[in-house]
DNA sequence: GTCTATATTCAGATAGAC
DNA sequence: GTCTATCTGAATATAGAC
């Protein structure tokens, strides 16, 4: 059950990271996040110390709704589902975050890097539990013999999270289903665009 | 031949390119610059009408320079030469430009999400011939056989300017070169990392 | 050309009415 | 809880000295 001020305090935080998200975090006046949560500037300060204070929040509820979505993916699939499949399922749910559930997370990923620093700081914690999650994927994927030994899983991964945080720059919503871009992401990744050899069909891959 | 003026500005211009890729547009203050540049602020309105003036050059020079790396690279190479040799030394020179000469590119790659709608719209000139630039580059090596024709190029061209761009949020010189990086990058691209099938190896996919 | 000084505008934050 | 009114500091931009 939500009270009003729960309610209020929740329009506040959407209409942020919604601002947030498409002016950045100083451009940004608390007078617009207001406006788009339908109230006067000096009302927020009844829910939140500063503008900081509400950019953290809003950072660390980004941050946290991809970790929990992604380890949800995981944890949804039955013991045994291929690396590749999980990997794939993975992309998918951090790319539904990112574009489609998530002013949250596309805040976090546009704007972390224009932060004042000590929110930053603060903030590392957070973004560092979610790469280890994507680490451990990985090295699981690499171990069981899914993922060439010879590559630098470091490199891979920040290419990756490169590939997929971009989109939040380019996607228009309609164009291009969500499901068949981690589709050719994962093509890309597991068996590359050239045409040399014949690829594996993915079927096969998750049976094998 | 450069005058004091000609200096003055350049100074200027650097000095705006690195603080602007460091902190963001709106979070840098002119006299942020100024102090960069060893000058006051108001000394920047002798060279500059405004801060966005300032910010629109700034960011036209960077979207600049890395397309003329990106051609230059290509230019290099004798005709004849192979489409993944062409790509990967296209990707080699846009990383470079982005994390090696590059406060311009790295500057508008970081900060032209969140910059002022007028202003974006009339850099977006700039953006689309480099765009085209590289749908060229793609487009050549699927009609010649190099990428796989069930992919969709724009999708992969999108994810690539991804992996590459955001090489800027985490890239720290001097741990991994930007030649291994780019060989790494089309090694994913062009053959995937998973392990299923042989990989041909670049050199004999060079000659063939 | 560059400085200092300052006008002006505006955003973050506070106080108190309702 | 939310508003209006206001304080305060800061940042863009200008003016004029040197």
């Amino acid at each position: 059950m939500q009270s009003k001020s729960d309610i209020s305090r929740a329009k506040i935080l959407d209409a942020a990271a919604l601002t947030f998200r498409q002016k950045g975090y100083a451009a940004t006046t608390l007078a617009e996040i207001a406006d788009a949560a339908q109230m006067k500037a000096g009302s927020l300060y009844y829910y939140f110390e500063s503008k900081e204070q509400l950019l953290e929040e809003v950072l660390d509820m980004g941050m946290h709704r991809v970790h929990e979505a992604v380890a949800e993916s995981q944890n949804r699939l039955p013991t045994g589902t291929s690396h590749e499949i999980r990997i794939k399922a993975a992309v998918e749910a951090h790319l539904t975050m990112l574009l489609k559930h998530g002013d949250y997370t596309s805040a976090n990923i546009r704007i972390f890097g224009q932060v004042p620093e000590d929110v930053r700081r603060r903030h590392l914690r957070l973004r560092n539990a979610y790469a280890a999650l994507w680490r451990g994927l990985l090295i699981r994927a690499q171990k069981a013999g899914t993922l060439r030994t010879d590559v630098d899983l470091a490199l891979i991964r920040m290419l990756l999270m490169g590939a997929l945080n971009w989109s939040v720059e380019w996607y228009k919503p309609g164009k291009k289903s969500i499901r068949a871009m981690a589709d050719h992401i994962c093509l890309m990744l597991f068996h590359g665009i050239g045409h040399e050899e014949p690829v594996q069909s993915p079927e096969d891959a998750a049976v094998s």
